[in-house]
DNA sequence: GGGTTGACGCAGA
DNA sequence: TTCTGCGCCAACC
């Protein structure tokens, strides 16, 4: 659709809009899916900028599995409650089973691609 | 227009 | 397994 922005950031945003409930993505994924698979940090400053917004960037995080926010402290308590709540399961080092929870990516091409 | 920032990824120790 | 250093890219001031 030529209608909307074709920007990385609105991809991004589309991109963490399909994630399903109960999955997460990295953001090397989210990166490698807009078209950038090298701007994973791009995609990290993004989450930080769009926080706040109705998205669901608390299903997005690193390749290791473990939710970080850098600054803020709280951030990464909620985000894993968040995604405990849906089904998520964090071990005791406080990592998530991608292989298990972790994202397919879009079941169709995006757009740009 | 240019420098700084940042919620990353990968390789090596 | 965890930490560190370097490189990458986009947004912000």
């Amino acid at each position: 659709m030529s209608t909307q922005d074709d920007t990385f950031r609105t991809r991004v945003y589309a991109l963490v809009e399909m994630i399903p409930h109960g999955q997460v993505a990295t953001y090397g994924q989210i990166a490698a899916l807009a078209g950038q698979s090298r701007a994973a940090r791009a995609v990290g400053t993004l989450m930080r900028l769009c926080d706040g917004d109705a998205l669901p960037w608390h299903r997005v995080i690193n390749a290791q599995g473990r939710v970080s926010t850098g600054g803020d402290v709280y951030r990464p308590t909620i985000q894993r409650q968040m995604l405990e709540s849906e089904g998520v399961a964090f071990d005791a080092a406080e990592r998530c089973d991608l292989d298990a929870v972790g994202w397919d990516g879009p079941s169709e091409a995006m757009p740009w691609e």
